[in-house]
DNA sequence: AAGACTCTCAACCGCATAGAC
DNA sequence: AGTCTATGCGGTTGAGAGTCT
């Protein structure tokens, strides 16, 4: 039995000055806070302690939460369409975690900065040519997504309507029911408003001249963006 | 088999910022 | 305007698991 386990299962754990608990979270812990989101929503960590019951302060409450309890959030290893999209973001915005994570729905600011530690960080500073192979790799994916995505677009930008939007919609159903993909599209389908972080990111591939004139065509490019491997093979296999 | 080493990731820390008062 | 508090962010650490020698 580990450690952790033991701790787990004793109710062990480092208890601060202040009588806060620090180190891993039990189950019951996890219960306990989920149970407060529940029924309180998000926010107003340092409420939790008291209202939950929880000798946790209000920033480990918050970071179990964002990290690790969220519905929301995609299990498993990082697909190699996120990973080029972590590298290229990286390459725009350096190491503003958060703000790339806001482009990978269900992955964590921490998850992609432990991602890039461990994939680039050493690798680029141990073998800048393997470095190079996987940049160089990375590239070419992207190149060929680029040429997909291209021809859909030749294909459909000028034709875009509420059917295509709805297709949209209906993969990402299918496809990934839970998550939550692509809040501001389901916002604005109809309304067709702005989304202006959604036309910084478009242009990283599509420049398309007026920035300041977003669409729903616009909100449809940004959620073809974010399909993972999976939704993307599948949107570039459907007829339209 | 066992110790050394590496990888992964949850969690913490310190700082910055926003908002309330 | 200044202070306090809550929250968010990026850097770092450390434990556990896996792999190598």
């Amino acid at each position: 039995m580990s450690w952790a386990m033991m701790g787990e299962q004793f109710g062990w754990g480092v208890i601060e000055e202040e009588g806060w608990r620090k180190g891993p979270w039990t189950a019951e812990e996890d219960r306990l806070l989920i149970e407060y989101v529940r029924l309180h929503g998000e926010g107003r960590w340092n409420s939790v302690a008291r209202l939950a019951g929880l000798k946790r302060n209000g920033k480990s409450c918050r970071l179990r939460w964002v990290n690790y309890l969220r519905p929301d959030l995609k299990r498993g290893q990082i697909t190699p369409h996120e990973e080029s999209i972590i590298l290229e973001l990286h390459a725009r915005w350096g190491n503003r975690w958060s703000t790339i994570a806001r482009s990978l729905p269900g992955r964590t600011d921490n998850e992609i900065k432990n991602y890039w530690r461990t994939h680039f960080k050493k690798k680029a500073k141990l073998s800048p040519e393997n470095s190079d192979q996987a940049k160089a790799r990375t590239l070419k994916r992207q190149h060929f997504q680029q040429q997909l995505l291209q021809q859909k677009q030749q294909q459909q930008y000028l034709q875009l309507n509420e059917s295509d939007m709805k297709r949209m919609m209906s993969l990402l159903e299918e496809t990934e029911p839970k998550a939550q993909y692509m809040p501001q599209l389901r916002q604005e389908m109809g309304a067709a408003t702005s989304c202006p972080n959604m036309v910084e990111e478009q242009s990283l591939f599509y420049p398309m001249g007026n920035d300041n004139e977003t669409s729903n065509e616009d909100v449809v490019w940004d959620g073809l963006w974010n399909l993972d491997d999976y939704q993307w093979k599948l949107w570039c296999s459907k007829p339209s």
